[in-house]
RNA sequence: GGUGGGGUAGCCAAGCGGUCAAAGGCAACAGACUGUAAAUCUGUCGACUCCGGUCUUCGAAGGUUCGAAUCCUUCCCCCACCA
């Protein structure tokens, strides 16, 4: 750690930031005589990053803390002809609105993350449609086309997985890798970047930018991949029964985002402690060693650092409290979801499997029949038995609220109004 | 444009006139075991239900039949080969 410059390697590689990386020795010489330059590019499908993207976004932030610049790299422009990587379809083509919509989304969640600015290392936004936008096609081919040979694409991974599954490729997707490598060459003469970051699936895609700077440029780019993230079971990571984990409060509230974090496999809590907070490694080494039951400390750390990182400190503690009161007290709290429902007709009495659909418990009344038959479902931690029980206000708990659950972990509260 | 193959529930995939709300697998959900873990075992997995059933699904629209995911017609989409 003496030498300042070459900090960001040591520390990612410690942490399990990197796959693979391009001439390594030249690119630790390049840190190590002051701040360097890098991207990342995020395309703009959704109005929100999910954690599929949390390791990029991790990989941002320690490129900042370790003394260089980042660049934000949205894909205003490539978003529109869609990165055929990793994919068996085509994405549907999004409309200028949408990608707008999407990228103002998307920006709120780097603020969180990253300190933008004009300063030498604060991080800096810009968009690839400034450029891809205008390109001319003719112009752009001659420049930049005759560096491509159709060999090699058709060789790239994305390319030849379509053509093997018998999947289109369309002429518009086989473009992007072009796009992107053209990317890299405007960053460098814009900005005097010269690393591009991403998952390993974009090897393929910065080595083509690489390339490109050197022999339109002369100039050395450098490229990092990290490695695809999977659980220790196998599974991609980021999937839960509500779909995808999302980043942004409106989308995956702090609650469920620290509840994600708290329900990671035994086997991944040391790896994702290393790559998704930023614990020192000795104090990560310690937690890891913990087993048994113990390892729920450790899965409530992971929780609270991620989430304190997305969400906030306070958020992240609320989130903690709630966890602890539901979990270990049998409880309420405060971050639990709560619906509410007229007083007048909860006088009357409503139907239980009414109440779970209204909480979004179930999905539909069959659900909530089946999910009572299956002995699941809890009203104030007292099993339903009967699918056909009416809730009344006599039901409310001193704190004037009715707990709906379903298994252990879904929990909601109704609040007659 | 021609010829052949194909489009089935979240995904993969059987079914090819009735016993089909549709086998099997994966994913998912719940229960048991635990530690809000994994693995394992069990159950569930279109909607509505007065639990007797009722209604809507097999690319789309028509048709044949007592009866269609299954047969016919037209259309849409995908794949392969040919042009």
């Amino acid at each position: 750690m003496s030498d300042a410059g070459s900090s960001f390697l040591a520390a990612a590689q410690e942490r399990g930031f990197i796959h693979q990386c391009t001439d390594r020795d030249a690119l630790a010489a390049k840190l190590a005589a002051g701040p360097v330059t890098a991207y990342i590019g995020f395309d703009c499908t959704a109005d929100s990053l999910h954690v599929g993207s949390l390791l990029q976004i991790m990989l941002l932030r320690l490129w900042q803390k370790t003394g260089n610049k980042p660049i934000v790299l949205m894909g205003g422009g490539t978003t529109k002809v869609g990165d055929p990587s990793g994919k068996d379809e085509s994405r549907k083509l999004l409309t200028d609105d949408d990608i707008a919509v999407n990228m103002a989304g998307i920006r709120r969640i780097f603020d969180k993350f990253l300190t933008f600015g004009d300063g030498k290392t604060d991080a800096v936004m810009t968009d690839n449609a400034l450029w891809l936008d205008k390109l001319a096609y003719i112009p752009f081919l001659r420049d930049f086309g005759r560096h491509f040979s159709v060999n090699q694409m058709l060789g790239r991974d994305s390319v030849k997985m379509r053509l093997e599954r018998e999947q289109p490729l369309s002429f518009l997707e086989f473009n992007y890798m072009i796009l992107q490598a053209y990317d890299f060459v405007e960053l460098a003469r814009r900005h005097d970047c010269i690393m591009q970051m991403g998952g390993s699936d974009q090897w393929g895609n910065i080595v083509g930018g690489v390339e490109l700077g050197r022999r339109v440029d002369d100039r050395a780019l450098f490229g990092v991949t990290s490695p695809l993230i999977t659980t220790a079971s196998g599974a991609k990571m980021g999937k839960t029964a509500a779909g995808a984990v999302w980043l942004n409060a409106e989308r995956l509230s702090a609650y469920d985002y620290w509840q994600f974090w708290r329900n990671t496999e035994d086997a991944d809590v040391g790896r994702f402690l290393r790559l998704f907070t930023e614990l020192p490694l000795a104090e990560i080494a310690q937690l890891e060693k913990l087993d048994g039951a113990g390892i729920n400390d450790a899965k409530a750390i992971l929780a609270n650092e991620a989430t304190a990182l997305c969400h906030g400190k306070e958020a992240a503690a609320a989130a903690a409290e709630t966890a602890r009161k539901v979990f270990a007290e049998g409880g309420i709290g405060e971050e639990l979801p709560v619906y509410a429902t007229e007083a007048t007709k909860l006088a009357d009495g409503i139907p239980v499997i009414d109440l779970l659909c209204l909480a979004q418990l179930v999905v539909s009344k069959s659900e909530a029949r089946r999910q009572i038959r299956q002995r699941s479902v809890r009203i104030n931690n007292q099993l339903v038995a009967d699918d056909k029980m009416t809730l009344t206000l006599i039901n409310l708990t001193s704190d004037g609220f009715i707990k709906l659950s379903v298994g252990k972990k879904s929990h909601a509260l109704i609040r007659p109004s």
